[in-house]
DNA sequence: TTGCGATTCGCCTTTTATTCGCTAAAATGT
DNA sequence: ACATTTTAGCGAATAAAAGGCGAATCGCAA
């Protein structure tokens, strides 16, 4: 996990100080063991290790700190969840063991993905560049997004909702119209299960 | 996608050595497992091997580097980008080889994750209830959506300019003003990289 | 309320990664 | 056989992260 040389010894110097004495050490007694002279010193080391998620401590409480045990692999596809932004509140130390990932929104299901063109979703904040993570499925209820097949010829992305025997394509852009179609001439391809966009 | 003999070589330095000291190498040390004499001639080796898939490594993090194992391939995380959207033709049987994932977007950089809460970013299309993946840094370029920190107290999502000595944080939604502020009262706590979102 | 450990701040030094320009050999495509 | 791209290498300059310091401050618990 990326870790560095000092780094494994302010570890290993915790991990064995509670293995002998049964509780964590004070910063001070960290310090001593380590050769520093800051107590800063420490306090920095225990916050690289605790943001990399390899211990955890309260705060300011005495010898609170808990080294967790050395997670094993985790995916390049799966990253914490620190909170929410403009909440008013510093991003960092939010200490939470949420994460988020792809698999979330994909469950297990056959997905795959469209780089979107045009802006026939802009009010829904769908726009040029983006991806859009399609589940592939032929059927879609009331109001979801869905790719749509129109006579067989073209594809788009449109909001679906079905009038009696027709079905309507509603783009989310008010100055484009909806499709109306019978329901045998709409082939549905999949649903939008998420989208995705790289800066 | 072959490997050559001296990225061999390369690989199972980092290997041994990581096994043997429980962090990874600095370059330096690389250098003389080696045998070369520069610094450059190991990045660029590390650089292809991350390009290959071979490894990871944080971006001007030390002894971040991370040797992956071979190919596991979950394919979860990795999907299929069948082809453009609103393009008006069929989606499938496209069949470019061509997938998509997370990592696409995040490199291998330390990054987390913020739900977003609020409209300041309306305009770009980033909206409540979204996810936006943050790179951790301190500095920005003109222009970047940055997590910033005014005066130590307030976390927001903004486009970063500077101006003089002072930082402008401009929110994307014509109905919020932006926000000055002298350089040293804004810190910066990452760049976002990309936008998630789940229906 | 007081004391001790935890936290924060500003500043410094060392370590480490990145970038640039250049050369040359090997692999690859036409 | 030739042109092009990829791999491998060099040294120097730069930039960023990691490690470190002492002093001041904060917060919990006795």
């Amino acid at each position: 996990m990326a870790i560095t040389r000092r780094q494994k010894d302010v570890l290993d110097f915790l991990t064995s100080f509670t293995q002998r004495c049964g509780y964590s050490p004070s910063y001070e007694e960290i310090a001593s063991g380590l050769g520093v002279n800051s107590l800063a010193t420490v306090h920095k080391h225990i916050t690289n290790l605790q943001n990399k998620g390899l211990l955890q401590r309260a705060h300011n409480r005495s010898r609170s700190i808990d080294v967790l045990p050395a997670r094993s692999k985790k995916g390049t596809d799966r990253l914490p969840l620190l909170g929410r932004i403009a909440a008013g509140r510093p991003v960092e130390a939010v200490e939470t063991a949420e994460t988020i990932s792809l698999s979330d929104i994909l469950g297990n299901r056959e997905v795959f993905a469209l780089e979107v063109r045009g802006d026939s979703m802009r009010d829904e904040h769908i726009v040029s560049g983006d991806y859009v993570l399609v589940e592939r499925t032929r059927t879609a209820r009331e109001g979801e997004i869905v790719v749509a097949l129109v006579d067989g010829t073209d594809a788009t992305l449109k909001r679906f909702y079905r009038e009696g025997s027709m079905i309507r394509l509603q783009p989310s852009n008010s100055e484009m119209a909806p499709i109306f179609a019978p329901a045998a001439a709409v082939t549905i391809q999949g649903k939008v299960l998420g989208v995705l966009r790289k800066y």
